[in-house]
This record gives structure tokens, sequence and C-alpha cells, in this order.
DNA sequence: AACTCTGTCAACCGCTCAACT
DNA sequence: AAGTTGAGCGGTTGACAGAGT
């Protein structure tokens, strides 16, 4: 059973670039009522538009605390380090930079950051973990594969997962996974660098529980320290 | 001046998920 | 348990502006 689609095509709504005026009434619609209730609001607001149209609306533009104006150098490192972390999760980053909105990350990033971070060297993270391995291809790619997947041949201790720019917290979270890569047993698994040096495993070992903490919880740690521990998580230098 | 190309970004669309009935 | 609803997310689109020819 499928859900019904948002405002089912209504020919009467309206669509396209706001007017002063419509914003006008939503601001003050949500100003007296509060957010939320985005379908029945705009019928109460007296508002030609979809719900979805206007929840967008006030969370990317009418919203009082939406910081405008250039991204600065700081918050543009952060965009990269944290994409370089958990990739197109554009509202977990728009959740570590005040003011900015999902939508205008990703903007940023499609149309700017992307190009930027293609130029630089990205030296990638490789996790080693129970239940995912590499296999070399005929092509001579590494391919990250289940143990389930793993040929007879692949020799125990040799076999890792490779995951790069931004796919390894879905490698975590991929159901198929099994426990042992699922966020909670995130601790569980070794990490190793590409040119095997296991040293972050002990680094891991010590910070263990802290990934977990910042991906469940980003308001409970402290910006510099998450920042100083994805750093070394990901072996680069400030 | 007229046209084309390119970049930007607001808005839309389709989908998933959690909560509710 | 199954269906429904509301909210939110990420990818994509298209209008617009400015640069280039």
């Amino acid at each position: 059973m499928g859900r019904k689609p948002c405002c089912a095509k209504e020919t009467d709504l309206k669509r396209g670039a706001w007017t002063a005026e419509e914003d006008g009434i939503l601001e003050a619609y949500i100003k007296t009522h509060g957010e939320g209730r985005w379908r029945s609001l705009p019928k109460k607001a007296g508002l030609k538009r979809c719900g979805k149209s206007c929840r967008l609306r006030w969370l990317n533009y009418l919203r009082p605390d939406i910081k405008r104006g250039n991204i600065s150098l700081e918050e543009e490192d952060l965009i990269i380090r944290l994409h370089r972390l958990i990739g197109n999760r554009w509202s977990l980053i728009a959740g570590r930079l005040p003011g900015r909105t999902d939508n205008e990350i990703k903007n940023y990033w499609n149309t700017y950051l992307r190009k930027k971070v293609q130029n630089q060297h990205e030296p990638a993270v490789v996790l080693s973990s129970l239940h995912h391995f590499v296999q070399v291809s005929r092509e001579g790619d590494l391919v990250a594969v289940s143990e389930a997947e793993k040929a007879p041949e692949s020799v125990p201790g040799e076999s890792f997962s490779i995951l790069t720019e931004g796919n390894w917290w879905d490698l975590l979270m991929s159901s198929d996974a099994g426990e042992a890569a699922s966020a909670v047993q995130v601790p569980h698994l070794n990490l190793v660098s590409l040119c095997g040096d296991d040293s972050r495993c002990d680094l891991y070992a010590a910070n263990e529980g802290m990934l977990e903490d910042w991906m469940c919880d980003p308001a409970q740690t402290s910006l510099d320290r998450e920042l100083e521990s994805l750093a070394r998580f990901l072996h680069c230098d400030d």
C-alpha cells in the first residue's frame, strides 16, 4: 500500500516562486500557530500551496534563524570534512552548521565544493570488519563484498573492506551487513590504513563509542572535540 | 544588440520511515 | 498486522542572471 502523493496534483494549487504576500501569510501563520501540521496549514492559513511547499519555504527561507550570505572558509572546511565522513547526508551536515539549510549546503556542494574536492587528493578510509571484505576484480578494482560473497580462495587476514569517500556509513548501516556492521557495533570494527599501519585500531579502540555518540546525539559532544576525533579518525591533520 | 552558454539556487518530486489508527 | 498519514530527506529540475561570443 503506497501512500497518496502529496497534494495529489491538485490543479488549483500554486507552484513556482513564492510571492512576498505568500511569504507574509505563511510567516504570520507560523508565528501565531507554530510549526508543524504542514498538510493542513495551507488551508488554515489561506494559501493555495501544497503543505510540503510551505514547509520547504519556511525551513529554507523564512525561518528567523536562517543565516544569509556567503559560506565562510570555516564552514566550507567543515562541510568538506563532514561530507568525507558521512557522504550526502545533507540534513546531518546542516545540523552542524547553525543557520544553514540542507538545501543550501547541497546546492553549495553540487555547484562548487564537489569540483574543489575532486581536485584534491582524498585519502581513503579502510575498514576491516567481520562481515565485509575486499576482493580484487579482474579489472584490478577493489570491490567490497560480504562474508557470504567472499570467494573461498580469499586469504583470511588479508581481506578487508575499502570504504571511500562517503560510503562507509552506508556499509555500516546496510541491513544485509548483519549485526556486526550496525552502528551499535561500530566499536568492534578495526581500522587499518591503506599502507598497513594499524595504529588507528588502537586509537579507535581508545575512543570507543565516540562515533556512535556523534551519530546518535550530535548536540551532546563539543564541535572541537568531534572535529579533532574525526580528523584523527580520518587520519588527516589540521 | 542579440544570441548562446553556464552557473546558481529555489522549488519540486518521489521516496522512506515512524507514528498513529 | 495492515493500512494511513505526516514529516523529512536527497536527487532533480527549471527559471533566472551574468558572462562570453
